[in-house]
DNA sequence: CGCCGGTTTGACATACTTCAAGAGAAGTGG
DNA sequence: CCACTTCTCTTGAAGTATGTCAAACCGGCG
């Protein structure tokens, strides 16, 4: 359980500083936030938080891809949810949680003790009031994703994947040019995450390539030749979701 | 749309005062909603709520049995939610939901109109406080059922959908007698939940049937004979979820 | 009585999994 | 720099759980 602290940056200059649970925060609030923060960062594939275990902190991810996921007795799991910049880890009130937190990519995130953080959520509607909005687009996504895992087809779920990537990525960085994507998992987690197996993504993601909708430079980088296609296969009506 | 107005309960005499909304007010805040509520009722079958709707009013489920669906082009459609006594419809400072809302049962709601409620929360931490327990409560829901969803077969499905009913039923009446449960919804609707067709809802509760883990009455009301055959079957592990 | 929605049951089709083998990359150590 | 291992990914062949289609059943109700 490798946990180096790294020197935190200024929460003024922070990249998430307009998206996190901190967003609504003014500068006194962000001072008080500042003063009982700390970085810590893991490597992928390390675990951050084990399922019941007590939670002693809660975070803020500021780098890198981080994944929830429950398992069954006999090994079958499934990711239930993707952690990018800016998703928060942890819940006000509740000393655990009912599913492992690991790093998918490598990771930082921004960490503040539990007890201390509750007393400023507490004291802090800004704060709450945030929390609140992240856990309702959370609870939305969730259920985005039930009718993924109960409803759509193999195709579909990575078309639906590919085009959720597409559309995470380009809100940071748009300027009309389509750069190549990365896949920032495995086949073995997409599959996790999709209610797949490994097989089966990979046969998908060929079939895909096959049908000139997206290409691959590596086994990791990607790029849509085809958007509309890519959006004909996810099963999803015409404006999907897409009222941002 | 028939909804007709029915005369609402005192507050203090409400059978789900203690777990809805309104759970941690003291009386004087309970005072305050009471002025602006008002009950509604539905029928087994009509639409609460339509998806991408204004939102004129939210609203605790003070009797009966709602769900949250989503559909696709095609017509395939997920159940992403089960509304039981004391569940919370509509969010602050949400103005549309992305799903369509109907009532499986005959339902009595307890309407709040949305924009004064809004200003309630907002001087009510009480109110605010619950509205985020609840929310945190449904995305644990909804977690277990991306797990169910994604990786369960169809007969872990049926046993686990079982067992939630037995949970949430003989939470409000347990005095060592096991009764009769009833359905609450049919075997179309069982299967949109549980992301399964009606055919295979049907084969997998006779086969329960068949293996003597429940008995059926009639086709709607059931009893359980082997609760721990019934939790093998959940695939979940030996104390599963049940640490309330 | 006859219709009707909900349900059961059977026969068949198939999408996805499972099992198994091999191909590429990527790292490690000599 | 080259074996050697290891890990991830691809591809094929075969198996199976669940879906699809169709018919019959059942209880309730006009």
């Amino acid at each position: 359980m490798n946990v180096p602290l790294r020197a935190s940056v200024k929460c003024s200059e922070c990249p998430i500083r307009h998206r996190a649970v901190c967003a609504r925060c003014d500068e006194d609030e962000l001072a008080l936030l500042e003063k009982v923060k700390c970085y810590r960062s893991y490597q992928a594939g390390e675990v951050i938080l084990w399922r019941g275990e007590d939670l002693e902190f809660v975070a803020s991810l500021v780098k890198g891809v981080a994944s929830l996921s429950k398992t069954l007795e006999d090994g079958r799991t499934q990711m239930v949810g993707l952690l990018l910049p800016s998703d928060f880890i942890g819940r006000p009130g509740r000393e655990r949680i009912d599913f492992d937190v690991t790093a998918t990519t490598d990771v930082t995130l921004c960490c503040f003790e539990r007890r201390p953080f509750e007393r400023i959520v507490h004291e802090t509607p800004n704060v709450a009031k945030r929390l609140m909005e992240l856990a309702l687009d959370e609870l939305d996504s969730a259920r985005d994703w039930m009718l993924l895992l109960g409803r759509k087809t193999a195709r579909e779920k990575i078309a639906t994947f590919i085009e959720m990537l597409v559309r995470r990525s380009t809100v940071t960085d748009f300027n009309g040019v389509q750069h190549d994507l990365s896949l920032p998992m495995t086949r073995d987690q997409i599959a996790n995450y999709l209610g797949l197996t490994l097989e089966t993504v990979s046969r998908q993601f060929n079939a895909l390539k096959k049908e000139g909708i997206i290409s691959f430079s590596d086994r990791r980088r990607f790029e849509v030749r085809d958007i509309a296609a890519l959006h004909d296969a996810t099963g999803d009506d015409a404006d999907g979701g897409l009222i941002d």
